[in-house]
RNA sequence: GGCCUCGUAGCUUAAUGGAUAGAGCAUCUGACUACGGAUCAGAAGGUUGAAGGUUCGACUCCUUCCGAGGUCACCA
């Protein structure tokens, strides 16, 4: 059968992929060379547009020739029947067809699909691909030193690192980053109120983790403003600045919520130990700097714990208070070749009003830099660091506009990798109740949820016992495991782009769409692997059968699918459909499982075609849902 | 106000311009003396926010409108 060897070894064939040519491109050449051989015509092979049979019709890839009917003036049923026949009677790999108002489906050779999935079975990694030579940076959580991680915390760390992993499978080199915020206005106020009123206390001393601990210092400063905010709005020099800048009929109420800020900034003597505190950071005041190392110290020891819980990891950390002062000479450059503009009162600006958006300032008037300078600045440093030609900001999506005028300016500057970046921009996470608030006490911190989905996880497992006989350690981790699939697999399921209500009931589901569903379908493969080893059986003898029942096309299909899906998912940055798809062969596993006997099928070969079935399924859910970070438990 | 995003079943959601809009949850009904029932099968649930338009064909593209949100800082 020499046309598998062929098509085994197409070009792209390395170690990793499974490499023949796609039943789709050869589809597509079959129809090219019918045109020319039926209606002397040349076609655009890749237009072709070819498609999966959908399940309530017979076949396996569907062409839609509505189409091609304007190149030969045939009616599309008639045209299909012609091309029907011609690529049964040309291609081996096509067996049969029919034809269905216009759409043209087209079955696989039984054959072809069993040598497919012999040659998968070889494989070690199916569906990573080989290194294609290119690098790319992921930016994600970037979070701020004085307060412990929260639910949209999760939803970005599980977005950034499945979108690593996903382009690391479809052979990028991916370095891992953030930037932390860990100086400000912010920092400086936590600081305040340890130093106050926090005798001396230590996470240690306590018991409490230690960015928790932080954050509660946060929170008891705004505590005790809160009240000196009312004393002062009472007072006669509050009530004097109520008259003077209230607007026209504006409550004192409303008046008093819109000035908070400019109260702390102004007026408040707690606003202003805060002040003191940053201007006192900025000068590099020993004691200053001291306190501000220590209490950061303390942020980052239990980041890094609810990183470990969550798996992931990041190569380097970028910190604001080293490059907060970066991004100025790139600045001046850019002035000198006029990609900015000086106003009288020195600032600098972008003119952006080519792609349609306000200027730009990215040097004040007194002479310091901005937030998007910064970004300059650490791009390009970056850059130099790691010599990337894509950078990937995992970023809610509030700041799109700020991303759109980044990376414009960049393009403008010339930097050698502008024409890679990409903000991928995600919704933000809501509750039932509505937004998360840190002042109404509504925020989901990451760390209780990560412990309540693994206490649900605990109930579940101890209603079934399957686990029971394992050792303590050994039924934690599987606990950990299923617990963490059901939150990663609830948020990571959703497009980044769209905003998500978070119904933490749901998010602990173990049932139908749901991670620990998937980790139940990997659970019964593995159980029938590890037997079938017992005894020795040789999956390869199943080549011989290939008389394949419906629940085993579709899993051979679904399969087939791999690829192209982390493909997918890599170009559209989107872990959502490695989530989809991984839910999906779950689903058509559980079918075939109930459906049909594994090990006690009617004969040998077919029980061998069903292990490799079996076992290359569950090494795509397994390779499949750690591209999304959730790990597989062999048993649960 | 300018720019941008979203609107699909009661809820959470899927669908490179293609066939009867696909799942899960919740509700109801079935299926374990076959390899793990965290499963499978079935029922019910939709004028895809509204109205036009383009197209052989529109959830998808265009226009207008309605609704929700974001953003337009010498904040980050």
């Amino acid at each position: 059968m020499p046309i598998f060897t062929k098509k085994f070894s197409g070009s792209m064939s390395g170690p990793f992929i499974y490499s023949m040519d796609s039943i789709i491109s050869v589809i597509q050449k079959g129809v090219g060379k019918a045109f020319k051989s039926l209606y002397q015509q040349e076609l655009d092979e890749t237009q072709v547009l070819v498609q999966v049979t959908r399940k309530e019709f017979e076949g396996d890839y569907t062409i839609v020739v509505f189409p091609l009917t304007r190149l030969t003036g045939k009616k599309p049923d008639e045209l299909a029947q012609e091309l029907g026949n011609f690529l049964v009677n040309e291609l081996e790999e096509i067996s049969a067809f029919n034809v269905i108002k216009g759409f043209l489906n087209l079955t696989v050779a039984n054959v072809y699909w069993g040598a497919f999935l012999q040659e998968v079975g070889k494989l070690a990694h199916y569906g990573q691909f080989p290194p294609n030579g290119h690098k790319v940076m992921v930016e994600f959580c970037s979070p701020n030193t004085n307060k412990p991680l929260h639910l949209g915390h999760i939803r970005n760390i599980l977005l950034g690192w499945s979108c690593a992993r996903i382009l690391e499978a479809a052979g990028y080199e991916v370095v891992r980053v953030q930037v932390i915020n860990d100086r400000g206005i912010a920092v400086c106020k936590s600081m305040v109120a340890w130093q106050d009123y926090g005798n001396g206390a230590t996470p240690e001393s306590t018991g409490i983790k230690s960015d928790h601990f932080v954050g509660e210092y946060y929170v008891e400063f705004e505590k005790r403003l809160q009240p000196e905010y009312k004393t002062w709005q009472a007072s006669e020099a509050g009530q004097q600045v109520y008259r003077e800048k209230a607007k026209e009929g504006q409550s004192p109420e409303a008046f008093f919520k819109a000035f908070k800020n400019q109260y702390v900034n102004e007026y408040s003597e707690l606003g202003k130990k805060a002040s003191d505190m940053l201007l006192r950071w900025e000068a590099g005041d020993p004691e200053t700097v001291a306190l501000w190392k220590k209490m950061n110290g303390w942020v980052y020891e239990g980041f890094e714990q609810t990183f470990k819980d969550l798996g992931v990891r990041f190569d380097k950390l970028y910190y604001e208070s080293e490059t907060y002062l970066l991004g100025k000479d790139l600045v001046e450059k850019g002035l000198n070749e006029g990609v900015f503009y000086r106003q009288d009162d020195g600032s600098v600006w972008a003119d952006l009003s080519g792609i349609g958006m306000d200027p730009k300032i990215v040097i004040r008037s007194n002479g310091t830099s901005v937030y998007t300078t910064q970004d300059i600045g650490t791009a390009h440093l970056r850059y130099q660091d790691f010599g990337v030609d894509k950078m990937v900001y995992v970023v809610a999506d509030e700041q799109n506009h700020h991303f759109q005028a980044l990376f414009e300016i960049l393009k403008r500057l010339g930097e050698p990798y502008a024409e890679g970046l990409h903000h991928l921009a995600y919704g933000m996470v809501e509750l039932p109740e509505g937004k998360m608030k840190s002042r109404e006490g509504t925020v989901v911190d990451a760390d209780d949820l990560i412990a309540e989905v693994i206490e649900e996880a605990r109930l579940n497992a101890s209603e079934r016992g399957e686990v029971a006989e394992l050792s303590a350690a050994e039924q934690e981790m599987i606990i950990r495991r299923v617990g963490l699939a059901a939150l990663k697999f609830h948020i990571i399921k959703v497009q980044p782009k769209k905003w998500m209500t978070f119904d933490p009931k749901e998010s602990v589901d173990m049932q139908g769409q749901t991670g620990p569903y998937i980790q139940y379908a990997y659970v019964r493969i593995n159980g029938l692997i590890n037997r079938a080893r017992r005894e020795g059986i040789d999956f390869a003898t199943g080549s011989a059968y290939l008389d394949f029942q419906p629940a085993e096309r579709e899993l051979l299909q679904q399969l087939y699918q791999f690829p192209d899906t982390i493909q997918e998912a890599a170009m559209g940055y989107d872990p959502s459909t490695v989530a989809n798809y991984c839910y999906s062969l779950a689903k058509a596993y559980s079918k075939l499982w109930h459906d049909l006997p594994v090990f006690n099928a009617e004969d040998p070969a077919a029980k061998a075609f069903r292990l490799q079935l079996s076992r290359v399924t569950g090494d795509v859910l397994r390779f499949g849902m750690d591209l999304l970070g959730i790990q597989m438990p062999e048993k649960m």
